[in-house]
RNA sequence: GGCCACGUGGCGGAGUGGUUACGCAACGGUCUGCAAAACCGUGUACUCCGGUUCAAUUCCGGACGUGGCCUCCA
C-alpha cells in the first residue's frame, strides 16, 4: 500500500517512505492548556488521528509512535492562573498547577468523546525542561544561539536557509514587519528560547538564571527526546506554519547537526463558524464541550471529515444536521450488529477505503463508498457479514462506533417529554384512526411533531424517532 | 504593504485536458386515511478576463473575492 501526502516543505503530494517501517513516528502539536478546547482545536486532533489509524492499518498498530503534546507552561496560562489566584485567594502556583491539570482532563475527555485514540504519548511540556535546556545549550555551542540579558536568543543570521518551511526570506517578513524589536535582539527575527522568569511566574533554574522557555523549543525538545532526532511526520494547523514550525526546525536542524526533525510537514486547513471567523467577541466560540451538549461526538467527528484536511471548513449547524440524519440512515442499517476488525483484509476496507485514504487522506473521496455500499446493501436482505464489514469499515473513520440500539436510545434521552407520555399520545391517535377520526389524529401528531417527535406508521404499529 | 492558500450546481463537497462524483435540499412517482421512513426517477456547476491546445472547470498569466501568516491563535 502507498501513502502519498501532501508536504508542505516542497508544496507538493510525496510517497510516504518512513525511515523504519517498524518505528513509523509522527508529532502533532497538542493544545495550550489555559481554557476550554474550541471546535477549531479538533480539527488537526481528528485528522491526524486517522492518519494515525491509516498509519497502523498500513505498517501495523505496534509500529507505529504517535505523540502529542500537551503545553503547560505558557504565559497565557500565567495569565489565567492569576486571575484564579486573585479570585480564589490561593496561590498562583496553585491556581496554575489546578489549571493545566483539570484543562488538561478535559482536552483528553473531549477528544475521546470525538472518537479519537489516545496518542501513544502525550508528554507535558513541563516534564521536559531539562530536555528543553539542554537544547539550549547545544544550540549555542553550535553557535547559533546567543545569552542576553537572561533570555537566550535563535540566531536567525546563522541559518541561511531560515523560512525554507513557510517559503520566505527573512528579508520579505522584515518588508512587512510593525513589531518593535526588543533591544536584546541582535537580529529582528530572533525569536526568544528561554526568558527569565519573576516570582510570581514559573520558572526553572538555568546557566542563565531562573527562567522559563519560549514557545517553540518544547517541540523541538520532545519530539527530538521522544522519537529521535529525525522522525517520519510532524502535523499542526497551518497557522502554526510559521513561526512555530519554522522556529521548530531551526531549532532542531541547528542543535543536531543539520538533521532535519521531520520528513513531512503536514498541515491541516483553517475552521470557520456559519461563513465568519471564529472569535470570542462575534459570539461565535465553539467549544468542544458545549457543542458535545447538543450533538453526539460522532456527529461532531463526522461533520469535521466532510471536507478534506487541507481546505478551509466552514461549520454549520445546518450541516451538523445531515450529519446526524446521514449516521442515522447508516444506524438503521446496520443496526446491533458487531463490527469485525481482525477482518481488516475485507475488501472495502483493506483496499477501496485505505487506498481512497492512500491518497492524501482524501476522506471525502471515501464517503461516496459509504453511500453506494449502503445503497447496495439496503436494497436486499443483507447478511451479517456485509454489515459487519459496513461497519468495519466505518469504525475505521472512527464512525458507527456504537450499537443502533445506544445511538437511538441516547437521541431519545434528549427528548423533553416523557417516554410514557408519548406512548400515551401514540395510543389516543391510534384510537382516533381507528375511529376514522383523522383530524384528531392528526392533531396529535403535529403537537408532538411540534416538540420534535416524528411518528412512523407501520401496519403492525407506530414508531417514534427524534427529529433533529 | 509582503508572503501563502482557496473560489465547483440552491447548499455541502470530491475529481478530471475531452465520458453521470457523491450527499443534503427541491421536484415527480410507488407506498400511506394523511404523513414519516424507504425505494425509483428528474433537473441545475465548475468567479471573471486573457493565453496554450483539436479540446480547459482541469495547465499558464492577470483581475476580483474569501481566508491564513507576517504580533507565542489549530
Amino acid at each position: 500500500m502507498s501513502i502519498r501526502l501532501y508536504n508542505t516543505l516542497t508544496r507538493r503530494k510525496e510517497e510516504f517512505l518512513p525511515l523504519d517501517p517498524r518505528n513509523v513516528r509522527m508529532y502533532v502539536c497538542g493544545p495550550t492548556v489555559y481554557d476550554y478546547a474550541h471546535i477549531g482545536n479538533a480539527r488537526p486532533v481528528i485528522v491526524f488521528d486517522v492518519l494515525f489509524r491509516l498509519l497502523r492499518h498500513a505498517f501495523g498498530a505496534p509500529y507505529v509512535t504517535y505523540v502529542r503534546n500537551i503545553t503547560d507552561v505558557d504565559d497565557k496560562i500565567n495569565a489565567r492562573a492569576a486571575e484564579m489566584a486573585a479570585a480564589q485567594g490561593v496561590s498562583v502556583e496553585a491556581a496554575r498547577a489546578d489549571l493545566t491539570a483539570k484543562t488538561a482532563a478535559q482536552f483528553e475527555a473531549d477528544v475521546a468523546a470525538l472518537g479519537c485514540l489516545s496518542p501513544t504519548l502525550s508528554p507535558r511540556a513541563t516534564q521536559h525542561i531539562a530536555d528543553m535546556v539542554a537544547m539550549i545549550e547545544a544550540l549555542i555551542a553550535a553557535g547559533h544561539a546567543y545569552a542576553a540579558e537572561g533570555h537566550v536568543l535563535y540566531d536567525v543570521a546563522s541559518k541561511p536557509d531560515y523560512g525554507k518551511l513557510a517559503k520566505r526570506s527573512p528579508d520579505e517578513m522584515m518588508a512587512g514587519a510593525r513589531v518593535e524589536v526588543a533591544p536584546y535582539k541582535r537580529g529582528p527575527m530572533d525569536f526568544v528560547l528561554w526568558k527569565p522568569s519573576d516570582d510570581t511566574q514559573p520558572g526553572w533554574d538555568s546557566p542563565w538564571g531562573r527562567g522559563r522557555p519560549g514557545w517553540h523549543i518544547e517541540c523541538s525538545a520532545m519530539g527530538g527526546r521522544l522519537l529521535g532526532e529525525s522522525f517520519d511526520i510532524h502535523g499542526g494547523g497551518v497557522d502554526l506554519t510559521f513561526p512555530h514550525h519554522e522556529n521548530e526546525i531551526a531549532q532542531s536542524e541547528g542543535a543536531h547537526g543539520g538533521h532535519a526533525p521531520a520528513r513531512y510537514w503536514l498541515h491541516n486547513g483553517f475552521l470557520q463558524v456559519e461563513g465568519e471567523k471564529m472569535s470570542k467577541s462575534l459570539g461565535n466560540f465553539l467549544t468542544i464541550n458545549e457543542l458535545l451538549k447538543d450533538w453526539p461526538g460522532e456527529a461532531l467527528r463526522f461533520n469535521m471529515l466532510k471536507t478534506h484536511y487541507r481546505q478551509p471548513l466552514d461549520w454549520t449547524v445546518k450541516d451538523l444536521r445531515v450529519a446526524v440524519k446521514t449516521l442515522d440512515s447508516w444506524y438503521k442499517l446496520i443496526g446491533d450488529v458487531e463490527a469485525r476488525p481482525e477482518n481488516a483484509g475485507a475488501y472495502f476496507l483493506s483496499y477501496k477505503l485505505s487506498d481512497t485514504l492512500a491518497d492524501d487522506l482524501n476522506i471525502p473521496a471515501a464517503m461516496p463508498q459509504f453511500h453506494y455500499m449502503a445503497a447496495v446493501l439496503s436494497e436486499k436482505t443483507p447478511a451479517e457479514a456485509e454489515l459487519a464489514e459496513f461497519k468495519t469499515a466505518a469504525n475505521f473513520l472512527g464512525l458507527l462506533t456504537h450499537t443502533a440500539s445506544d445511538w437511538f436510545a441516547a437521541k431519545k434521552q434528549a427528548v423533553s417529554l416523557d417516554e410514557g407520555d408519548i406512548r400515551q399520545a401514540i395510543e389516543a391517535r391510534n384510537a382516533a384512526r381507528k375511529a376514522k377520526d383523522f383530524a384528531e389524529a392528526d392533531r396529535i401528531r403535529d403537537e408532538l411533531l411540534a416538540k420534535g417527535i416524528v411518528l412512523k406508521d407501520s401496519p403492525k404499529e407506530t414508531t417514534w424517532e427524534v427529529k433533529r
